[in-house]
DNA sequence: GCAAAATAGTTCAACTGTGAACATAATAGT
DNA sequence: ACTATTATGTTCACAGTTGAACTATTTTGC
C-alpha cells in the first residue's frame, strides 16, 4: 500500500470545502485591492469609506461602537478619525451625559464624499457580482453569514 | 415626490449584491482572524503557512513566482523566507543556470510542520464551512473564481 | 559583440493595524 | 460615601506590507 498516495487523500487540496475557501480568500483580496485602486482618486482609503459609511448609518456612534462595527481595535480608530476631522468630514463632539465618550456624525462635506465613494465602491461590487444569479448571490450572502456565526460559537 | 426616499433607493445598502458581498468580506476578516488565532501555537504566521503550501506544491519556485502566487509584493518575500530559512523550514539554492533566481524547496522538517499546521488550518475551514451542502459550496467557489477573472478583465 | 532593456532579489522609508499600558470618567458593591 | 471595577479614548512601541530605488544578472536588438 502507497503511503505517499494515502497522505495525499488526506491534504485539503482535494478537499471541496478547502479549496473554495481558498478561491473566497483570493475573490476577497482581489476586490480589497480593486476598492483600493478605485477610490485612490477621491484621496479615500478602504478604512476611511468604512467610517463614513457606518456614521452615515449610524449617526452619533461612539468610537467604541464604531470599532467594533468595524473589527478593528480602539486605537486604530483613535488614529484614523482626527485626519477625517481635520479634514472637515466628520465631527466628534463630547456626550453631554458620559463625559469619556465622543459623539461621531458626518459633515455635509463627508456626506457628499460618501455619496461619491459609494458610486465607486458600487460599482466594482456590481461588476465583481455580475456573473452571479440573484438567488446565487443571496445564497453566497446567507452561507457567509452562517460563516460568521458558527465561528463565533466557540 | 420624496427627493430623501429616491436618495436611499440608490444607497447601496439595499441592493442584495452590495449587502451579500459585504458579507463575504466580514467572513473573510473573521476566518483569517481565527486562522491566526489557531495557528499561533505552532508559531505559525498565515502569511508563513502561505508559503509552506505553496512549496509544498511548487518545490523549485523562484521567489518572484512565490511572489505572485501569493499576491504579495516582491520584498514581502525578501523580508519572510529568512526568518523560515534560519528555522530550518525552508532551503534557498542559486539556480545554477541563472544566477539571478534563488530555488525555494522545503526541508523535512518544513514539511512536517506543514503537515501539522494544515491539519489545524483545515479543521477551521470545515468548521467554517461545515453549514454548506457541497452543492452550494462548489457554486461558492465557481461564483469567487468568477469575480477574480471578472476583476482582471479591464 | 555590445549597448539597452528586462528580470531577480534586496534595501529602505513610509504607512497600517495591533495590543499593552495609561488617564479619565462612570458604575457597582458595600 | 467610598473603594473597586468597568468602560472610553489615547499613547506608544512593534510587526507586517508596500513601492521606489538599487545591484547584479540575463536577454534583446542592432
Amino acid at each position: 500500500m502507497n503511503n505517499k498516495q494515502e497522505l495525499s487523500q488526506s491534504l485539503p487540496w482535494d478537499n471541496p470545502r478547502f479549496r473554495n475557501w481558498v478561491a473566497v480568500a483570493r475573490a476577497c483580496h482581489a476586490v480589497e485591492r480593486a476598492v483600493a485602486v478605485a477610490l485612490a482618486p477621491l484621496d479615500l482609503k478602504p478604512a476611511q469609506l468604512d467610517v463614513l459609511m457606518n456614521l452615515y448609518r449610524h449617526p452619533g456612534m461612539s468610537q467604541h461602537d464604531l470599532a467594533r462595527k468595524l473589527l478593528v481595535g480602539r486605537s486604530n480608530i483613535t488614529m484614523l478619525l482626527p485626519q477625517m476631522e481635520k479634514r472637515k468630514l466628520l465631527k466628534r463632539e463630547g456626550d453631554a451625559k458620559d463625559k469619556r465618550v465622543l459623539r461621531l456624525t458626518l459633515t455635509a462635506e463627508g456626506e457628499k464624499l460618501l455619496m461619491k465613494a459609494l458610486k465607486v465602491h458600487s460599482a466594482l461590487i456590481e461588476k465583481a457580482m455580475s456573473q452571479s444569479t440573484p438567488a446565487e448571490c443571496d445564497t453566497l450572502g446567507d452561507q457567509m453569514r452562517r460563516v460568521v456565526e458558527v465561528l463565533n460559537t466557540d
